[in-house]
DNA sequence: CTGCAAGCTGAAGTCAACTTCAACTCAAGG
DNA sequence: CCTTGAGTTGAAGTTGACTTCAGCTTGCAG
């Protein structure tokens, strides 16, 4: 009776929407029984798994390559305290990059705020000595995009 | 002959794709001047717009939200070092809140992986003794979503 | 003057991550 | 047994941020 959730008690639980959580079902991220009447019932393990997709999701991670993640996780036997570590480890990595990046943006911002001109290149970034004034083709601004290129292959 | 940028130029310098600055145009982004054949041609304090763009997409602002900063610059005058530097500083302090939000994940995460439990609630944050053990209405995981809620109204 | 890369437009397409809808079925209290 | 709220499905709609397309026009190098 407590055994299993239903999809409202986990929605409930996790704070996902239900139309997210058979969103995500159909996406191979989390895993349902069923009753006899075709209802959607779910091990309470899987309460652990929507909270990885919601951390995960918050460290800017893709729903595919969190999928791709929790394959990871042994299929044959509930994951231990220490297949769930390994897994954030490897968040835990891309999390610091992360706040690197923003720390650095940050400073650079606080660089820029002096001279107002933004091009965090010119200022405070890896392009001393540019001369961007003359016309030819110029220096680049800002950083590259957070993911794909601006003008992706056709 | 330097006065004036193409869109091919602005593309370039910016690294920012054609078809987007006409994206961003049309959402009032940047503006542009047309010639007599009806190009455009962008002044080069453009290219700043188009950096304070990228900036804050990068500190995780909609287009529409940069839309209402940029148009707190005044119209009638090109802006100055100062007003880009009012318009950064509120960034700057959703940069630090969003670093203060991802460092807090990561020591929690950190918290959490002793114990494999990644409720995150249960470990290290504000519920420290919440029977999520009992059935009932339980302990809810996880932060609350980047934005919107759960289940928006209808 | 000509050729052709670069630019123009509006409409349609894409992608991720969901939500909404219609039409139906299940499960549990009274 | 009946009602009612919770659950089911596939298909279609939504939002944000763009890209792609077709068909046409400009502008500059030779």
């Amino acid at each position: 009776m407590h055994e299993s959730l239903t999809i409202g008690q986990l929605s409930i639980r996790s704070g996902v929407a239900p139309s997210a959580l058979r969103y995500y079902e159909r996406l191979g991220l989390i895993r349902a029984e069923r009753t006899g009447g075709n209802q959607r019932r779910y091990a309470r393990t899987e309460l652990r798994r929507v909270a990885f997709v919601r951390i995960s999701q918050q460290v800017g991670i893709s729903l595919e390559e969190i999928r791709e993640a929790l394959d990871s996780l042994p299929a044959s036997r509930v994951p231990t305290a220490e297949d769930w570590a390994r897994l954030s480890l490897t968040w835990r990595e891309r999390l610091n990059e992360k706040i690197r990046l923003m720390t650095k943006l940050r400073d650079d911002l606080d660089g820029c705020i002096g001279c107002g001109c933004l091009s965090l290149q010119r200022c405070t970034l890896n392009n001393p000595g540019d001369s961007l004034a003359g016309e030819g083709p110029g220096a680049r601004l800002v950083l590259p995009r957070e993911v794909g290129d601006p003008t992706p292959a056709p």
